[in-house]
DNA sequence: CCAGTGGATGTTTACGTAAACATTGCCTAG
DNA sequence: CTAGGCAATGTTTACGTAAACATCCACTGG
């Protein structure tokens, strides 16, 4: 910096109000500035501006290994958000989901040239870790609950999962299986409920839950036993990759989709357009999720924030050609191809 | 740390010494540093510290928009890595693939607070750009080639799509069609000359190249052109996304696979095993890939590097149900339902 | 008994920046 | 014509750390 200001004939201080685009400086004495600047190459040292100004316009993003699509959309709309704010990220990846990493995540964390933290991971391994947290850092939680404790933005589980159920039910349907995600989750656990209080609202009878763990596989299990069912018309997946292990089981099986059995998956993952048939599911806005978690965090920062809450992003419901009236009673009156499109 | 040290009654210097784990300070000292920091609640602040170490122990990742699964791999493994070597890892994002954005994310990383620099992107984007970087930066690039300009580090993309080829004749095809990328892109340059090559090399005559753009979209629409190529017995697709597209297209113009066609991808996404039928593909060990970029680019830092080249990984042929030897013109001569797996 | 040695610890300083305060010089109002 | 004010710029200082150097002390060997 001295060396700019010494080609460009000013004071380092110059320099520097120039650098940061403060005013009170000429016209003339900006060009000069600018052009030394070019000149010799410079560029502001990040570190001694972080030392100086108290803060790195850094974010921290703890999150599970990038394992599923919908962390890794949010954490695109973070980073994606946080630029737009000057901000960067910082990843700070946990190798396997227990206690002592994410701890050890968090500890780390204190080292670490990070402003604020934005957690995408299940609030049960958060409680004992955020003790270690330094003060003054804020946190946002992304795909959890407890918002009476932390700031939490997530997707409308309950709501998707309720439109999810509704639409099986208005097409004509008497009830809905669910295939569930595991059992520690709590998207799953909340997916799983609002599928239960919406059967029941209707006044429907909620079969026996059926147990997966977001794998193609575990849906390839679940269908091989769902396809057994015969009283099953209808399944809402919790997520789309159940869905595609759930369609290939159903294939197999001599079942037609939707013509026998309909299934609404949950995510709306680009492949999902071209599954056999393409899945009707419910659609996540997860870089809305990305971006109100960047605002928040930076929010909370700005005023010191206290305030917890949740805020919910709603779903949104993509019909497609997996899900119909039902009509498994029909199997075998028609000789057309099995899985052909019913439109 | 001032504070540590008075009550911890030391130096400033003993404390940076305990914190950095120095030797030369008693084991009693130790440990009354160590309790005063824990009482104070004492971290180290990382900005002074990378501004008097003149390095910030964090690596920047440049990348698009994480869209492809494969980048996505590819950054969980650089994070791993570089959290192993004591390392953060800083998310550049850019937005959308064009020059303006890849200059911004450039010259934004002049101030940013990163040692080097990994950058996954095709390489012709890289040109202009490049000239920006501060020096004493090194770069690694991922997903590309010009290893003669910049270090390089990818998957062997030429030799995966080679055992692709061969998988198929050596089952019998006479031929094998070819469902490429886009043309922008390397990788899917590679791949369709490796095609070629081993086509020719075998002594067959490559039949025209079908172009998609690496969505289950575009290998819908091809699927749909090459379900009326009637010699058309063996599909390579370039990734598993297109090749799920294909299956589809087929499918639905009652042909089978393998039994008619037989169709083999490329990357080997978690999905494929679960497709209808199970995809045979080929593996990518991204994993490898983004472990080799960090230790590439912090041996560079270490002897200041010069010396550009390429490292390939290999890949490995996963064989599912989705091939077989050849069998179009038998085509309605059985009975069984289409696409039970031949297994 | 003393010089010499080496380990443990303290003191000084500089890293590059930006806030706070100081100075300069020009313009305007009285 | 001059005091006062304000815009432009310069000077000083501190941010928290760790390298370099300085000091202290206990112990060893002659």
């Amino acid at each position: 910096m001295a060396d700019v200001a010494r080609l460009a004939g000013v004071s380092s201080q110059t320099v520097s109000r120039v650098s940061n685009g403060f005013p009170g400086v000429t016209e003339d004495t900006r060009r000069q500035v600018l052009a030394a600047m070019r000149e010799l190459g410079y560029r502001p040292n990040s570190a001694a501006r972080a030392l100086k100004r108290g803060e790195f316009r850094t974010l921290g993003v703890i999150t599970f290994s990038l394992s599923t699509m919908g962390n890794i959309r949010t954490l695109e709309a973070i980073a994606t958000s946080a630029a737009q704010h000057g901000y960067a990220v910082t990843l700070l990846p946990v190798a396997v989901p227990t206690q002592d990493e994410v701890n050890g995540a968090f500890s780390r964390l204190g080292e670490l040239a990070v402003d604020a933290v934005i957690v995408i991971m299940e609030i049960h391994l958060l409680d004992a870790a955020t003790v270690s947290l330094p003060p003054g850092v804020q946190v946002v939680v992304a795909d959890s609950d407890a918002g009476d404790r932390y700031t939490v933005v997530d997707t409308d589980q309950a709501g998707g999962a309720r439109d999810a159920v509704r639409h099986l039910l208005d097409l004509g349907h008497d009830t809905v299986w669910h295939l569930a995600g595991p059992e520690g989750s709590f998207a799953a656990q909340r997916r799983a409920n609002a599928w239960r209080d919406t059967l029941t609202a209707a006044g429907r009878v909620p079969p026996p839950l059926v147990r997966g763990d977001w794998s193609a596989e575990s849906g390839y299990r679940a269908g091989l036993r769902l396809a057994d069912e015969p009283d099953c018309t209808a399944v809402f997946a919790a997520n789309d990759q159940m869905a595609l292990g759930l369609l290939r089981a159903l294939h197999e099986r001599g079942l037609r989709v939707p013509g026998d059995i309909s299934v609404i998956g949950f995510d709306d993952i680009p492949e999902s357009a071209s599954f056999l048939p393409p899945l009707t599911t419910i659609h996540q806005d997860f870089a809305e999720v990305g971006r109100l978690c960047v605002e928040g965090v930076l929010s909370k920062m700005r005023q010191d924030g206290e305030g917890h809450g949740t805020t919910l992003v709603p779903t949104r419901l993509v019909r497609r050609e997996s899900t119909g009236v039902p009509g498994r009673d029909r199997r075998g009156e028609e000789s057309r191809p099995p899985f052909l499109p019913d439109a």
